[in-house]
DNA sequence: TTAGCAATTACCCTAAAGGGCAGATTTTGC
DNA sequence: GCAAAATCTGCCCTTTAGGGTAATTGCTAA
């Protein structure tokens, strides 16, 4: 019986590591709450939902806490936030983390907040605002839109990442004949603006298609289209 | 003299239409408040301000009126909104404009409104809330993103517009063609997909580029991409 | 000093793109 | 039914794109 119950914790445990990276694919809910029992009330509530739940008592632990916590956990996340706080409120937070709110939508929760406070979190760039009481079925629909967004922009961002990184793959000529065959010119034409032999603009060009993972010229032009860059 | 008034206003007149034109293009403030004398305080600030602005008193002047009242005037547009009226609300005009709201963002304000109101107003896509008092320059400011932001929203859709009706001029075969080639295959490739003579994918090519107005290739995928028709 | 990479180029070849000229067939709107 | 498009194709020509082979030059890190 012992024996049986050790073996189940340590079951437990081997896989709630493979069983956290599963649930942070579906979503990472940070809480933020200087109420215990509310806390405890969301965290409960979130996993159930089977997502991964971190909660905070106050916006500095958040702030230090949040990256340890969510470490070699991948996924979209929000944050769940209380306006007012003692010390730090709501807003603050938002202000602290500002350029992060795009990966990690701020969904602020209040009871008695005034306009300006609501006026303050939308313009700071917050994604949604509830006001007590809360409909659970709301505040759930809210969480996912707002995980949703934030996986598609991390995707995006990662995308834009991979796409930079090949882009500095390239050499300093590559990249010189790369944009001016984006700009349609034709190997020819780069050779004469350039200065240099047909043959040596085709190996640049050749050599950059290849880093950049294109197989044609609609490929190449998606690419930098995308990312912007060579643009 | 009498001559010489008749005259004044005649030119009036027929320069108003001309300075009507230039002013539109720098922006048309619609205004809605229920209050006379407010209204024709924003009349002065933003005529003032080298925009054209039209009142109105109630929601239903405003929603018969807007277009009436700036026909034939093209331009960056937004409203001004008081959020409580007599009858319908400011929210309710959103309701009825919904869609408009892309090319003409709503700016709220308010002086003793609610959380709730404003919570709506944003969730509705709002563009901003102004709280009394208001801050003649912030209301400036906030005015003028507005317009940018219109103004950026109707030149993308014209130029989509235009885009779609040149793809529309294609004919089946050509959008076929461009359809493939867009997905990357050769002229040969395309011949044996469509089952016709290689000659006649190279005619249709030509065609469908010269309607595209596409000088080459990445000409083609930029245009394709952007009007994202064809995808 | 040497190995390696970047840049350059010549020579040569094939495949693909672009397009003129000429003609056929088919669809379609008035 | 007829004229105007649209679709289809063959022949022939030039320009571009793509790439193999081989060689030279210059610079840098080991």
């Amino acid at each position: 019986m012992n024996q049986s119950t050790m073996f189940n914790v340590t079951e437990l445990r081997a896989t709630s590591q493979a069983q956290a990276e599963q649930r942070a694919a579906k979503g990472i809910v940070f809480v933020l709450d200087d109420d215990p029992s509310i806390r405890s009330s969301y965290e409960r509530l979130f996993t159930l939902e089977g997502f991964v739940c971190f909660a905070y008592d106050s916006a500095e632990a958040l702030i230090t806490g949040r990256t340890i916590d969510a470490e070699r956990l991948n996924g979209p996340r929000c944050l769940l936030c209380d306006v007012s706080l003692p010390g730090k409120s709501g807003l603050d937070v938002q202000e602290a983390l500002g350029s992060e709110q795009a990966m990690m939508p701020f969904i602020f929760i209040s009871g008695v907040s005034s306009e300006v406070e609501v006026v303050q979190a939308y313009r700071k760039g917050g994604y949604a605002f509830l006001l007590k009481p809360i409909d659970i079925s709301e505040l759930l629909a809210t969480v996912s839109s707002a995980l949703v967004l934030s996986g598609n922009r991390q995707q995006e961002s990662a995308e834009l990442a991979r796409l930079e990184a090949r882009v500095m793959q390239l050499t300093e000529r590559e990249r010189a004949v790369i944009k001016l065959v984006l700009e349609g010119c034709t190997n020819p034409q780069i050779s004469d603006r350039l200065r240099i032999a047909l043959r040596t603009v085709k190996v640049h060009r050749q050599h950059a298609m290849q880093k950049l993972g294109a197989k044609n010229l609609v490929e190449l032009t998606r690419t930098a289209l995308r990312s912007s860059i060579l643009c």
